[in-house]
This record gives structure tokens, C-alpha cells and sequence, in this order.
DNA sequence: TATTGTTATACTCTATAACTATA
DNA sequence: TATAGTTATAGAGTATAACAATA
């Protein structure tokens, strides 16, 4: 659960020890991806939900399993830094539209570049026949969930 | 890169995304396991570290990589829960040596479990021979990091 | 009345800079 | 001088509760 917290066999762990720091390392390759463009890993995941949607505030949430009071503060700091925008929605006055701007679809493909660098650095000791493997592996375990 | 923001073939995902999206998976069942506790993520790290280690405030902001400043504060709130304690070191008077208190400790095993269970639940999927191979990948990429 | 979004408030987490005490 | 730790301060991120505008 927590990296070098074995004590026992080092080289023994279960899947779910394993699972676990797997995901502590792509997380860190994440925010190390992030960070080298001043942005969190919450702010980059909020753009790659507008590369290819115009969600409301509230749908936002939903994606991103905010409360809508997190959904104002994370786009005004986005919008202030003008990565993203609000619309006014056409079918509900209430409503606010929110959209990605030239400059944070940028951004979001240079981080997504980052990232995938820092991710092939730590798959290239596996074969191709190893990553398909992970792949398909990981994606049956995505399925369910 | 972000779960699902795939257009094109949702069951054709690369390596990076697959792996992206599972540690979003994995991360989302060790937030709920600590939540019911109300514990974060980083004071479940703590615990886990200090379940066999007793390091001063410095060697824990190695272990977490974070400044030390920030060990300060985790320390403060874990302390004033009865999670942990300071001590004053032996051999050097400026250090603090952080141990874990057995409230600490039951509390750590808690969420420990209840992030096995969570974990049990979305790799059931998974024949046994899937999950030592997966166990045996992902073990080989972390490996190398 | 119910829903959408914002505001006020509070807390955790993190870092930088300045400081104290010890080495 | 250098190191260990704390404090002061600032900002991101999150939630709850109260509110305004619209449905």
C-alpha cells in the first residue's frame, strides 16, 4: 500500500501491493508531466474532458466526482489563467457552458506528450509481447469497473 | 490520459491510457478506503511507513518527498488525532523522532483491509492465472523504477 | 418547489522564506 | 557554517451551508 513499506520479501508482493505502487509510480510520471507546465493533475484531467465535450458546471462535476462548489473554484482558476472559458447556456439561463480555449487545448497536448515520454521510459524494459499483455490485462480490469 | 475521453475505439486503448486509467481505478478505491476513515491518502502513507520504522522529521521527507515544512504540518494533524508522536532523538538534539501510536496502528490495518476488499472486488474478474500474470508485469515495471 | 451555479467559510495539503536551536 | 525542525504566509483543492436566479 505504501512503496517500501515490505519488510518480508521484496520481490514476493501481491497483486494488490503491486497494484498499488504501480499506480503511486504512473501517478507520479503524471504530476511530474504536470508539473513541469505549471498544472495539477486535476486541472490537466479538466482538460482532457474539454478536448472534446462543452459540458455544463453540473455535468462537470459528474465527470470529475466534484461537489459543484469545487467545479466554480478549479474553472475560475482555469479560466483566469485562460485555459478555459463559460458560455452562457442557450436552452437553460441557469446553466453555465463551459470550453476549452486554443491555448489550454495546447497546453493539454504538450502535457499529454509529457506524459507519454515519462511512460515509455518506465514500459521499455517490458517486451512488445509484455505490453500487449499489461494492456490487454489492464483493460479487462477497466471494464468492470 | 484522463478516463474517458477516448473518441475513437473505447476497447482499443493504448498501453499509456490503460495504465493511466488504472491508477486512477486503483487511487479511487484507496481514497474510499481511507474516506470512511477520514484519512487522506498521504496520512494512510504515514501510517504505512511507520509500521516498522521509526524516522526522524527529515528521513520522513524523504520517504514521502515532500519539504519539510509540509512534514511539520502532516505530523501536527496525525499527532493531534493520537495517530503518532514525536520524540526527542538520542543522538541529535536538533531531531524528532516520529513513531506510530497503537490507535495509529489499528487505524492503519483498518484501511489497510478495507483497500484489500475494495481491491478484491474489481480484480474478481481476473482468473487466478490472470492475476499472477498481471502480478508478475507489474512487478517487473516496478522493478526498474 | 427544485435545480444551477456562486459565495462564504473552513480544513487539508503543499511550498518558500525566515527563524531557532543544535551540530 | 551547516543542518533539523518550526513558524509565517500563500495558494490549490476540497466540502458544507446559505444564497440568487431560473425552471
Amino acid at each position: 500500500m505504501t512503496p517500501p513499506t515490505d519488510g518480508a520479501q521484496a520481490n514476493d508482493l501481491s497483486l494488490v501491493d503491486a497494484l498499488a505502487q504501480l499506480s503511486f509510480l504512473v501517478q507520479g510520471a503524471l504530476a511530474e508531466a504536470t508539473a513541469g507546465h505549471d498544472l495539477s493533475i486535476i486541472q490537466t484531467r479538466l482538460l482532457g474532458i474539454l478536448r472534446d465535450r462543452e459540458p455544463t458546471m453540473n455535468e462537470l462535476g459528474g465527470y470529475l466526482g466534484l461537489d459543484k462548489s469545487s467545479i466554480t473554484g478549479l474553472v475560475d482558476r482555469a479560466e483566469r489563467r485562460g485555459l478555459v472559458r463559460r458560455t452562457a447556456s442557450a436552452r437553460d439561463r441557469r446553466a453555465v457552458q463551459v470550453s476549452i480555449t486554443d491555448a489550454g487545448r495546447h497546453l493539454g497536448e504538450q502535457v499529454a506528450l509529457k506524459f507519454e515520454q515519462r511512460m515509455a521510459a518506465i514500459t521499455s524494459r517490458l517486451t512488445n509481447a509484455e505490453r500487449a499483455r499489461l494492456a490487454t490485462l489492464a483493460i479487462r480490469l477497466l471494464d468492470r469497473a
